[in-house]
RNA sequence: GGCCGCGUAGCUCAGCUGGUAGAGCAGGUGACUGUUAAUCACCGGGUCACAGGUUCGAGUCCUGUCGCGGUCGCCA
């Protein structure tokens, strides 16, 4: 037997309680007194609620626990639920009665007013409870569940890749760890290659976890730890992979401006723009690339990877994301097919987001002859040993096929218009920032 | 790692060609019956990152150290 329970009531079920009599608990964001008439802001995660406290109308007891609220101090409140147009949510609480549950002490870091954004990241834990922060982890809520609904609908299944592994991947910068007698163990910096074995077993297959890079970057556009997506698909090649990519990303986009517009409008985002992010997305060779660039009065010279700088001035004259297509050999990986058209270059793409943010996907068809693949694994100076199961998938009834990676907090940063990646997760971990 | 910049009150910052520490916000006390970062009055609050140096005198100039940020490279 368990005792009658009463439904827990939310800020946001209020709009539809107006006449009735509730009881909230959450936390202080603001008040204000004007001696027999005071103000408490409440927020509890789903919105915020003016109560008006008037000190004729309640208990000596619940005044005097108004007079102890301090900022971020835990209370719950009963009243009457007003409509009142000036409110954000258009109704207002007339309070009868008020009990603090935690006081909060007067030191609370985060105040009403202009912080730095290192000493915010310092309080994290704290600063996740503004209403700016609350907007992005939404937004970045929708977008992973917009994710896994993307691919769901189109029959793929999720694979979860492991996050220890031996040393495979890519050459950039691993975080190592013992790991009993096998010797040194790596945080994972991408789950493509067992993504491709999973394509042989699923056909359309995605990830969707972390990925861990050490390398010393020290820029808005890089973490040591954030989430990725990538999806393998068998029988692909670089042409439907980019098909793939352009209907994903538009979907995410079109999903966020469709169910999140209160949030957008906390961003101070553009709605317009991101309307504009509709398929197809241009596709520019990289060889292309270098000429417009050269002459926009770039130095760069073919064979080179493409700087920040240079993916600027080619987003430049976009509205929507843009691929740049099959670079050379020696600026990608081992793993990307070879250009049957022009075998210095490699069949691989990178998705530009407009607006300056950079590379949210890096994508390529695979390299699915056996003796090529293990050509470039040597000319990487890789340990042979260590690829044996992946050239395995070569050798035992070999697939053309394709992938990408989408960086989740960069396609979120776009997508919220975020000066800094590091605000678009709860808990960024970067170079010189292990805590909280 | 290269280059550039920053470090002054709990927070955000000002502090000129060197002259002995300031504002706003936050906090405390009081006033106010409709405020939206309310307003008004009063009050407390500092090893000017650290260590040297120049100088009669250094928050300010010089050197070094530490911490941090931006940018580039690496990539998502």
């Amino acid at each position: 037997m368990s005792p009658a329970r009463t439904p827990v009531i939310r800020i946001a079920d209020l709009p539809g309680l107006v006449g009735s009599t509730v009881t909230l608990s959450g936390w202080v964001t603001h008040t204000r007194s004007s001696g027999k008439v005071a103000f408490v802001v409440m927020r509890d995660g789903t919105g915020t609620l003016q109560c008006v406290i008037v000190k004729t109308q309640v208990s000596a007891e619940a005044w005097e626990a108004f007079q102890a609220l301090t900022l971020e101090s835990s209370f719950t409140v009963t009243g009457e639920v007003k409509a009142d147009a000036r409110q954000v949510g258009g109704v207002e609480l007339g309070v009868t009665g008020l009990a603090i549950i935690g006081p909060s002490a007067l030191d609370y870091p985060i105040q009403p007013k202009e912080h730095g954004v290192d000493f915010l990241l310092d309080n994290r834990h704290f600063w996740l409870r503004s209403p700016r922060q609350v907007a992005i982890m939404r937004i970045r809520n929708e977008i992973e569940q917009a994710i896994h609904d993307f691919f769901y609908e189109r029959g793929f299944l999720r694979v979860d890749t492991p996050i220890l592994t031996a040393a495979i991947g890519e050459r950039s910068g691993l975080f190592a760890t013992e790991y009993f007698d096998e010797g040194n163990a790596y945080l994972a910096q991408t789950g493509q290659l067992y993504g491709e074995a999973a394509a042989a077993a699923f056909g359309k297959i995605y990830t969707f976890g972390p990925t861990f890079r050490a390398e010393k970057s020290k820029t808005r556009r890089h973490l040591t730890e954030f989430w990725m997506i990538e999806p393998e698909v068998a029988f692909n090649d670089t042409h439907a992979n980019m098909d793939l990519q352009e209907d994903f990303v538009s979907f995410l986009v079109q999903r966020v401006v469709e169910r999140r517009p209160a949030e957008l409008k906390e961003l101070g985002r553009d709605v317009e723009t991101l309307k504009k992010v509709k398929t197809p997305f241009p596709r520019i060779d990289y060889t292309d690339a270098v000429a417009t660039l050269q002459r926009k009065g770039s130095a760069v010279t073919w064979g080179e990877d493409l700087g920040a700088e240079d993916e600027a001035l080619l987003v430049e004259d976009y509205e929507t994301p843009i691929f740049i297509c099959n670079y050379p050999k020696e600026a990608k990986a081992f793993y990307m097919k070879e250009n049957p058209d022009d075998p210095r270059t490699v069949l691989c793409d990178d998705m530009l987001a407009p607006e300056g943010y950079g590379e949210i996907i890096g994508g390529s068809q695979r390299e699915d002859d056996h003796d090529k693949l293990l050509h470039r694994i040597h000319e990487e100076g890789l340990p042979v040993e260590a690829y044996s199961w992946y050239l395995d998938l070569r050798k035992y009834g070999t697939f053309v096929h394709a992938g990408f990676g989408l960086g989740l907090e960069r396609t979120v940063a776009w997508i919220c218009g975020t000066p800094h990646i590091r605000e678009c997760i709860a808990f960024p971990r970067m170079m010189h920032r292990l805590r909280p």
